[in-house]
DNA sequence: AGATTCTACGAAAACGTTTTCGGCAATTCG
DNA sequence: CGAATTGCCGAAAACGTTTTCGTAGAATCT
């Protein structure tokens, strides 16, 4: 139970004065080499550590980033958040998470929390009610008093802020294109509804790539999942009453999803249906068959994110006002669910 | 760009005294009506909210709790946190994480970085090199400073402090009598090296419920691994190498791996071998067969573990210095991998 | 010796709060 | 009418730092 130690209890114990205790472990060259070493000495006895929230206070700046994202147990944001903590720690930041649970409300009252002073800028993803609302105001408000903000994922066009993102429109392309390569003619797309980004721009990508090829509309099928906790049934349904030879789903659980219910039903993977998921995470690497995915590379994602925020934290503040989107390159890993 | 707004601020544009601002914002029966309203219709105005790590700075409580864990891409881990978040944010607290990536050196860094003021706690699970080095001075320097603690899942009983754990030894014996009494004979385990805690003790429990029905110690078979992320090879020998009609693994990687193995070499699940795993994680409800696990329910164990956090930060702090550990009940899930 | 420059330290302000105390004026009491 | 009470507000301390400025004494220079 010994007290925490502070400048104030050195200089008493030292009977010198708390600014000559705080230059002499600055090694200051105001102060004798003398009473430098004694007052270091007597620091590291006690294990001095200068009190954070006194220097935050002054300096204005905590060193401290904060996340707001939708969830935790979403593998790919807990890569994020592994790929925020790594580069942040290397430069001296430390991280807060909060998590908006999908909530409009949370989201907002998060990010007021975090925002008087507790961190220096955002890194965030928004909830899914925030992006079906379309209400930023909360963003713009932080935005406004001069807190930098960097979105990655779920971001929108409406504010102004450094981004990242993968380019889902080519990556569903991409995931398209390679099964038609393989020789795949009917084609099916499991997505969620159209106000989740991700899920309508990978499926723009997969329609325009089958476009390219000369298929029309009818030419392949489309399952729109609105709940994703309760899916099963849907999926289940939308495989065995479409005929196809080759499924794209936008995330993997419900490519695994599908698969177990082709599987059910007789189907082999790949030789009857192939599949290519997104978002390449636990479940692709141990479905059985494996899972040929695209990944989102959240751990580079979350890396970028912070180096971009940290540079605009460690730049003159009042600097030109640019903002950069980068765009993630996805990668195709291919496995067992795949010729 | 409009700057952060202070009651400096206001106190100077409406001519009052950063007292009277302070005040008239509290509710102070001190303030007339008349400037009572006048102040906070311009707070309101202006969106004031009290810097935080001023006040953190007065109070000597920054109402934020620190987490260190070994990884956050762990799904148990990532429930844990999503459970003291949980009631973190009921309470008013704020969560700092950050990540040891089972390193020692990493653990102690950031746990001298968070205690610098940063937090008012922590709450913490060993990394595996601190577990098998067993060194715990920093967990003593942060304890004998006055910061609470409290640990959960991987623990040590050389540190006194709130513990919530699960019972690892009944949780094995659990899993093993569960197959005995499903009428299995011939029971394997799979397991981690002896200074990881949870294996030790699971395994401990596995071999009383074979010794307590008869059982000797040939009569089952013992795997432990000791790189998790390169285990295939010595599962798949393991499994082909033995006979067993029935197999324990200490966590859902080591079974849906095993499972595999199984698979691969014609053996059919559950009817060959049945097998039941630890970590109820996302593999276990999505491998093919679906897994019987037993359960950890780390959501609850991350909010029992910021709610004692939280009821020591609270309590006057001098008392009676009385530690617990909480031993929160598995629960055994049934799915496809036993009959 | 007198003027100047170093050397080595302390006082005080600042960051944004909350809170204790003191005080002035107006009102009530005896 | 003088004394006590009340209503309303401001000054200042405190939390732990860093930094600017001032200064006393010693050393150096002329």
């Amino acid at each position: 139970m010994a007290q925490k130690i502070t400048l104030k209890k050195i200089a008493k114990d030292l009977k010198v004065s708390i600014s000559t205790v705080s230059k002499a472990l600055r090694d200051s060259h105001e102060i004798s080499a003398e009473t430098r070493d004694k007052i270091k000495e007597y620091a590291k006895e006690f294990n001095y550590k200068p009190n954070s929230i006194a220097l935050s206070l002054k300096n204005q700046k905590t060193k401290k980033i904060g996340i707001i994202i939708p969830e935790i147990v979403h593998h790919f944001f807990a890569t994020v958040i592994s790929g925020v903590e790594r580069v942040a720690n290397e430069k001296g930041y430390q991280v807060i998470i909060t998590l908006s649970g999908e909530s409009f409300d949370k989201e907002v009252v998060n990010m007021e929390m975090l925002a008087n002073g507790s961190i220096d800028g955002f890194i965030m993803s928004l909830s899914k009610e925030t992006m079906e609302k379309q209400d930023f105001h909360h963003l713009r408000e932080v935005a406004n008093q001069g807190m930098p903000i960097v979105m990655f994922d779920r971001v929108s066009n409406d504010i102004p802020c450094d981004k990242v993102i993968i380019d889902d429109v080519a990556a569903g392309h991409a995931a398209a294109e390679f099964l038609l390569r393989k020789g795949k003619k009917k084609l099916g797309i499991i997505s969620t509804v159209d106000y989740v980004n991700v899920g309508r721009l990978r499926s723009q990508g997969f329609k325009e790539a089958l476009q390219q090829r000369g298929f029309e509309v009818e030419d392949y099928q489309y399952l729109k999942i609105e709940d994703i906790d309760h899916c099963e049934n849907d999926i289940e349904n939308f495989v065995v009453n479409n005929e196809f030879d080759a499924l794209v789903a936008v995330n993997e659980l419900f490519a695994v999803t599908a698969s177990k219910a082709l599987q059910k039903h007789g189907k082999s993977i790949p030789e009857d249906v192939a599949i290519v998921a997104f978002t390449d995470g636990i479940l692709s690497k141990y479905a059985s068959p494996t899972l040929t995915t695209i990944g989102q590379k959240g751990e580079e994602m979350g890396g970028i994110a912070a180096a971009k925020l940290i540079e605009k934290l460690e730049s003159k503040d009042h600097e030109n006002e640019s903002y950069e989107t980068v765009i993630v390159k996805t990668s195709l890993i291919e496995r067992e669910s795949t010729p």
